[in-house]
DNA sequence: GAAGTAATACTACTCGGGTAATAGTGTAAA
DNA sequence: TTTACACTATTACCCGAGTAGTATTACTTC
């Protein structure tokens, strides 16, 4: 089990960034958390977080008749996967390819500039 | 038409890999080409490829009674679509985290760590 | 001209994401 | 104690990726 974590549907992914963010949520808030993007029927979360539960996503406990949900899987290991999908995928494991392409094509502000600088730096040091 | 060009399946993917890299492929071609990986019918290729091409992501001519596919999207199209879906998607488009992400869990060589570093460089010193 | 061969066309099925209506259930309020 | 209400459970679709068997078509070669 424990399979593709690196393949999120987009609505599996706002929920879990949902549970993420307040470690625990019940139903009703995480649809009102996304209700903001659009509008989704109430049902749709429910199905999805019973779906994602069944595939190892989250987890949920009842209290007061009510299904509290959790994330059953890290957010750092998920962004990990994926991220690492696409870059074995797409650009043979290349990072400097993969920042080439997003550096060329997107607007990167100063800020992130030097803040990817310093990172490297201390990534260069560091090994 | 021309619709999300980020979601790709692994399978569609290769295949566009291979349309980049030759430029233009047979059937059997691909076929062949993708055998290395894993035992696929021949005519799951050849069925991928009319759906993709409803799809819009390939196109073919005819030359002697074979089809000649061709890549109807760049790959440096895709590949952005693809990685800014993501970028955008888990990391709010912070490359910064993404690329820190990664820096923490690869093994990166320090050849990867330069180019990275001389990149960024340049692209400060452009804007 | 019949048979073999190589290619495409058609059809069909599984699976998972997404979407939601409807049914059921249990508690709270009138 | 009947009725609302607020949930969850069940069921049902659609769509696209993936996979491939079977049918058809059109050359080639006896």
């Amino acid at each position: 089990m424990q399979k593709q974590t690196y393949r999120l549907g987009d609505l599996q992914l706002k929920i879990m960034k949902v549970l993420w963010e307040k470690s625990e949520a019940s139903v009703p808030e995480i649809h009102e958390t996304l209700q903001t993007d659009k509008e989704l029927a109430y049902t749709t979360i429910a199905t999805m977080l019973r779906k994602m539960e069944a595939r190892g996503l989250v987890k949920h406990r009842v209290e007061e008749r009510k299904f509290i949900y959790t994330a059953a899987v890290r957010e750092d290991a998920v962004s990990k996967k994926m991220t690492e999908h696409l870059l074995d995928h797409l650009f043979e494991g290349s990072l400097a390819d993969m920042v080439s392409h997003l550096l060329s094509s997107r607007e990167i502000s100063p800020e992130e500039l030097s803040k990817l600088q310093r990172l490297i730096t201390e990534r260069k040091k560091k090994k």
